[in-house]
DNA sequence: CATGCTATGTTTAGAGT
DNA sequence: AACTCTAAACATAGCAT
């Protein structure tokens, strides 16, 4: 079998959720443009991903720019009305919410232990973690493993020569 | 056949082109909730349509907020860095939007055609339609249509009464 | 005009490279 | 890990009600 129905909660492994994030985000822009092109509307698509820093946006940073300062604009709007026909479905995304939260407290906790395990690798630079959010917090903790990587190749390298070239 | 292959291009026939924004409006919205549950990132999307006179959003206004802030906060950002991977995409885009933009001249003269026909009918209210885009001129025009039904109603209204109570 | 249906076009999970 | 492939799941155009 090549592919199973889809289970509406959040992926727990890394390397599959960041390969189902970049087909989705993909199929999101497609669909952005499409909407907008076929029915003659404005829109626009916001994503702010622990894959890239920045925040992703279409169709494009202008095209955001535009349209959200006529969202805030617009008088009538004033901060969450007419929500009234997002209500159930606003409702039903609470309860998924609510278990999201669960699950990131879950992985709140592992990432603090392994946070807590890089501080004493990478020293008191990590200090400032507190100050960050956890997307920041991920990207940081990437930017770690590869330095660490960088250093245990190199590190590698360094013992495969002393063992190779008999310096003494 | 039930279906074709779309041509990505602006629907010309008006209920056509409402039925596909209402189907594709409910897509986008499960998708961008899909990718936000699914993958553990923040998403939004916004569409400013003529169906609807207020922006619609999701996740929540609120969450749109809060999106929107952290974007607009992100230092590194600074409007418009970062798009070289959206650039082939905004360099088609321009293609598509400059056929949008005749589309949209030729419904323009149509719609100012309609108003003018309207100006007649609902008399010097309507002379400050200049200062307002063609989104809030089609639901002005609806609000006016409403008005106008309920005006037809009350005179039926009023024509029955007399024809059923012989009022002297 | 909205809603429901369904055949078919489109997206994407899982597996392979 | 990033890319390709493919079949199943999913979205939706066109039609009917």
């Amino acid at each position: 079998m090549t592919r199973k129905k889809i289970t509406l909660s959040y992926i727990p492994n890394g390397s599959e959720r960041k390969a189902s994030f970049k087909k989705r985000k993909k199929g999101l822009m497609k669909k952005v443009n499409e909407i907008s092109t076929l029915c003659g509307v404005d829109a626009c698509a916001i994503i702010l991903s622990p894959y890239n820093h920045d925040p992703e946006v279409w169709p494009s940073s202008l095209g955001v720019q535009e349209v959200i300062s006529r969202f805030k604009k617009l008088p009538e709007w004033d901060q969450g009305r007419k929500m009234e026909n997002q209500e159930s479905f606003t409702r039903e995304r609470i309860k998924k919410t609510k278990e999201k939260l669960r699950i990131q407290e879950k992985e709140n906790w592992h990432k603090e232990m392994t946070n807590a395990m890089f501080q004493c690798l990478a020293g008191e630079k990590l200090h400032n973690f507190c100050f960050l959010d956890l997307n920041d917090m991920e990207w940081l903790l990437d930017e770690y493993i590869e330095d660490i990587a960088r250093k245990i190749k190199s590190l590698k390298k360094e013992k495969h020569l002393k063992n190779g070239s008999s310096s003494g």
